[in-house]
DNA sequence: CTGAAAGCGCTAACAG
DNA sequence: CTGTTAGCGCTTTCAG
């Protein structure tokens, strides 16, 4: 385009040095000079080409640490799939990644490493528990820009959040549990987590409100507390079902996957059944028309939305425009897998 | 990154610009020379820096003309969205796209526009005729780069296709029919534009295909062929339902959205139906619980990928690496809009 | 066929 | 507080 920093330069009266940090409120400017520069580039419609920009940038050195469980959690290998692909985009830069993963530590360990790290911006998944929290915001209180994934820590002073809505996808999972019985009147188990992580709680809230609003043939016969383990949740998930002869859906809201499996498959009957992300299991479940449903929460989005997030920060001093990304509820069956 | 331009042309012997013309295919260079510099960039496993050539290449104009309908119809007025949010993206460089649009002109005048159209690329959706065929063929026979988006043109010597897989749209619907009508025996009307067009065919291919496959329960009363016309499309579905009293599901493979509503609420009976694309009065019908589901085919995308493949192209001389391009196949509830 | 030099738009370091 | 200058990595003249 035409209009360059050179010709905002010369329409203020002042060089290009001054254009540059009246755009980037850097400091050392006249508040006088700063009007006028910035008259000018409203005047011009001036918007700094962001390839001179990079060009110059690119000696400089970006580190970004990223904290979350690890590839042991098939869910975050896909996290961290986004994660690489962000910093393979940005590999004109001179732009790492170090990770810290927790799967398997204790807080305390995983603590030290954070305050330990030498970083310029940090991007973390982990509980929203009061030590975290304290932790993180020991962060941030050092002026390191935090971005929080998958799942939100709260009072922690983050710049953002990106991850699922959780409360949406309970209330698609109705949607689906309204087709799946349509019109007959049925009874349906909750299987969940625990209801006092919040996360947990959402999807269930979404689910229960939405099928008030428009399914009124559909009662909750159970809310199954399982700890996502696979032990109570096989236990929990089949006393419920012998308990009540006539349920006719499963929404999985969180749960042991296979502990469920195992309860359903025993029971010898066929539910409308609707899940929660995909792996190995639940696509066969699907295939096999265990399951009718999955409801995926877009991982791979989850890790390389918050680096480019950081990035710009880093990079342009952009502040993320929103607190909260959600990423993509996407509706899965059989056939798209 | 450290590996710059300068460092393969160190290690070569040679000059930066000689290693600019062997990286770039450009002539004039002695094959031997050209074989030194190629293992230096092997050695060093040199890549270029984006950032660098966009600098230099940002006083060049490009020029892509975008042939389609055109904002009156509901569907490019998304696929103009992401064109021109592709060009957003692409605004620190001298480019721009021409429109033709097609809606309401005759073959004669848009196949005029193209001949006299002045440009260094192509994207088109046009019906895949011998007329419209002979003519892409002379704009690609003069070098110039076409790509084809939403619906493809054979025969025409295309750089490759972005769009809907219509075969992949129809299986999906029958798994969704599959659970709208859990295992009960069933019959369905598929309503169709007309099956001589080949991509309204492919769904339908689909659709039976899978059912076939997994879903003995459910057998296809009647195909309804539609030209995409309200009256057409009004009297077919009406005429079927009335002549077979014990039909459960409709698949909209095609046909006038609104001619089927009517035809729909006119018989007073819920069925099964699952629908394709969105727009307002398919909102409507889901909210209203007259439609179960339907299925998009992300606009945006057909419009937004065509342009950045094309720029990529002359910008950098890198040929699509697919000949196909599917965009996704999402399925919507009344929840998700 | 090849090298040297200019310059794309921007930032940073140094003078003043 | 402000101007000048030297590049960032690349392409493109223009000489030779």
């Amino acid at each position: 385009m035409k209009i360059s920093q050179q010709a905002v330069a010369d329409l203020a009266g002042v060089s290009r040095g001054t254009v540059d940090r009246v755009i980037n409120n850097k400091p050392n400017v006249k508040p006088e000079t700063r009007e006028r520069v910035l008259a000018a580039v409203e005047k011009l419609g001036y918007s700094p080409n962001s390839n001179g920009r990079a060009l110059a940038l690119c000696k400089k050195q970006f580190t970004v640490t990223a904290v979350c469980p690890g590839p042991e959690v098939p869910f975050f290998s896909d996290v961290l799939a986004g994660i690489e692909a962000a910093k393979n985009e940005l590999g004109d830069f001179n732009f790492y990644v170090d990770y810290i993963f927790t799967y398997g530590k204790t807080s305390e360990s995983v603590i030290a490493e954070i305050d330990n790290a030498s970083t310029q911006a940090v991007m973390i998944a982990a509980e929203d528990t009061p030590i975290i929290q304290k932790t993180v915001k020991k962060v941030t209180s050092r002026k390191i820009p935090v971005i929080t994934f998958n799942s939100d820590i709260s009072k922690c002073g983050r710049l953002c959040f990106v991850g699922q809505n959780l409360y949406k996808s309970g209330r698609i999972a109705a949607s689906l549990m309204q087709n799946l019985l349509r019109g007959e009147k049925a009874k349906v188990i909750i299987v969940a987590g625990s209801q006092r992580f919040q996360a947990h709680k959402a999807r269930i809230d979404g689910f229960i409100d939405a099928l008030g609003e428009y399914a009124a043939n559909i009662r909750i016969a159970d809310v199954l507390e399982t700890n996502d383990e696979y032990e109570k949740t096989y236990h929990a998930l089949s006393d419920s079902l012998s308990g009540h002869s006539d349920i006719k859906g499963i929404y999985l809201a969180s749960g042991h996957i296979n502990g469920a499996l195992e309860a359903i498959l025993e029971s010898g009957k066929k539910y409308a059944a609707v899940a929660n992300d995909l792996s190995p299991a639940i696509e066969k479940a699907l295939k096999d028309d265990i399951f009718d449903f999955t409801i995926y929460q877009n991982p791979f989005e989850q890790g390389y939305k918050p680096v480019m997030l950081l990035f710009d920060y880093l990079l342009k001093g952009i502040k993320p425009s929103q607190t909260i990304y959600y990423t993509d509820n996407t509706i899965i069956t059989k056939e798209m897998i």
